[in-house]
DNA sequence: ACATACGGGACGCCCCGTTTAT
DNA sequence: ATAAACGGGGCGTCCCGTATGT
């Protein structure tokens, strides 16, 4: 969930990447300004002009690994041939990276969690990068003319979230893999025609 | 693990307490042992004879709230009839608690994200609660003569974890709880004699 | 013009004779704050508890060395039989600092030099050590009954002031020393009875 | 010290300029060459291209007004009629300018006070300047005949440094007027056949 | 057990004088 | 000439852990 980018190229993007690097190995209050400035071969000033604070900074580069995220998704499901063959090469991809040994989790799930209050920027991004990932897989559900394409986009966003995770705390190997069969159970259980399940929505599962 | 009586049981418990509270709610750094010390009431002297250090403090916190998760979970499932059931009690607890406003993630996957070091007590209270889980919930499977049963634990946990992590990420307004019908999807997969998926073990389905 | 004090002692004197010791060598904007805390080996939030900013550390150095300037000059003029040879023996006194090798000049000119805003906190304790003096040389003067006491202070004090820049200017082998014959002449004119002056006070001098 | 003509050597005049204006106004220290290359309009690697460094800025600075000084003083002593006369106008004028509101002391003071090391060029243009004054005064002195020229001119300059610092310190309100006075009971102390101080010359004077 | 202080270090943001590219 | 970059330093704040005093 992190791609590396080469090392020279201006300064700015030398600044993102190694801040990138960091923020994504040790969290962000772990690492500090200095540390960035001194990694990156770059002058304190240079650092502020591109970017006033270390928040900007953080939201910086939670936008950037956004795009690549994206791009990186799309990739994964380029090759399928039908919408629902997508889904699963989605997932994966997700299980593939979350059990390789350079995986270190979520950056987002790490920004939100690091920054619980909704309004800073790292919390907004990580915030409309689930969001995204929800929608997308949603339309592709569409696409696939799967039933309740939003509850099958939820169930398999929580998946990809629980494959993360896994990687964070149990390190390469870890359990993330169970996500494809599960995926695979989901989409079949979403097929028109398929077997019911008990609710249509996710809403009203709870109130049972 | 054991709290001594009297009144400096109670000064170590206002401590874990508080700093749990503020750890919970706004991360580990982000707590300092000053604001703990000030909002706990004690002195600093005391926190210090009780927890030698921050991270053991941390630690600490993590442990009991280890424990308070467990018998959590323990309760939610308690009324089930039958293993298969308290599975999806297991599931829909977490469900309806990962969408009540009081909810704010999980403090497991905030301590492994905030202490990537695998070394580090946080780390290592975060992983033993996580294999926890899985553990139990493998154990319940296989009382429920369900096939595979680690796999379906670890489907369950990935579910888990996600909707923990929605919880984080978006709120109470948050998609967990579509992990119930995931997880009697799941579930039904892992019926003997139910419709094989075409993996029998996570292992194999990254081979793939 | 700068009495050493012993180095050991609170915090705070340690903090205060290191700052004065720097800032009276080298300057109020040549010597930064790092380099006391580390030269006086004290924290820096010790310093900051003290002291909250630069400006009031500087202003707390001046009001000190302005009370070190009163007791020597009034242990400088205490041996004198009168009046009259007290104001000598005040000159006389600053002729000696000022060409002695541990004298610099005067610390109160050069913060009235680099804090020209008369309302900075240095300039203002610089403007008051100066008008105490002037005060305090008019008084004696009064008392010896000589003429135009505010005068004959105004022109002692040119001197004195002569005195430290020539100390600054010109080190050591200044011509400091002139200022007790000088004050010697000042001090005939200003006799009851002496050659009258052309003009009897300053700003009657200006005019013509 | 010699200008280039043309457009290069407007550019040279103007930094000086502005140099010298913020310099006076704010001290050395206090301006930094960010503020200089701005308000003087050019480009920073032109201030560069004339002068190498702010140190060279500030020596160039200092040579101009030292011979702007030397004009300004050798102006004030034109008129005068004799060597004597001549003496008494450099006081006054010192005084009518260290009274006047444009007036906030003495720059060479400053330079020697902010660059306490003797080498800085700073330093060193400061002490050339009162070196010049002071054997300026002592050849008018030794043209007027008067006794030990040399301890003459030291009075002398004394009371004009401190007319200096009475205007830096006290602001235009001050007290440097009294110099006249002074000054012309120094003189008529050091008349041949005149009434003989208990001193022939300074350096006698401390060791009494 | 409280409160206060301390040492040592990192940090955030900013500015300095200077150089290099464009 | 515009602009960015550079290493270094500045000030003020915070943090962790210890040591007082009371």
């Amino acid at each position: 969930m992190e791609a590396t980018v080469g090392a020279s190229g201006s300064a700015r993007d030398r600044i993102l990447d190694t801040a990138g690097e960091l923020f994504y190995r040790d969290g962000y209050h772990a690492v500090g300004i200095d540390t960035i400035v001194e990694r990156s071969g770059v002058a304190k000033m240079t650092l502020y002009r591109h970017f006033p604070s270390k928040d900007h900074l953080i939201a910086a580069y939670l936008e950037r690994a956004n795009e690549e995220f994206r791009a990186w998704l799309e990739t994964a499901m380029a090759a399928a041939a039908d919408p629902e063959r997508k889904l699963v090469a989605a997932l994966r991809a997700t299980a593939e990276l979350a059990t390789s040994p350079r995986c270190l989790g979520c950056t987002f799930q790490a920004a939100a969690s690091e920054f619980p209050d909704p309004q800073h920027p790292g919390h907004q991004v990580a915030l409309e990068h689930k969001r995204w990932v929800l929608a997308r897989l949603a339309g592709i559900a569409r696409d696939a003319r799967l039933r309740d394409p939003e509850s099958l986009a939820a169930q398999l966003l929580l998946l990809m979230d629980g494959a993360w995770v896994a990687a964070r705390v149990f390190g390469p190997g870890n359990h993330a893999s169970a996500i494809v069969d599960a995926a695979r159970a989901m989409i079949t259980t979403h097929r028109p025609g398929g077997r019911s399940a008990r609710s249509g929505n996710a809403r009203a599962a709870l109130r049972r």
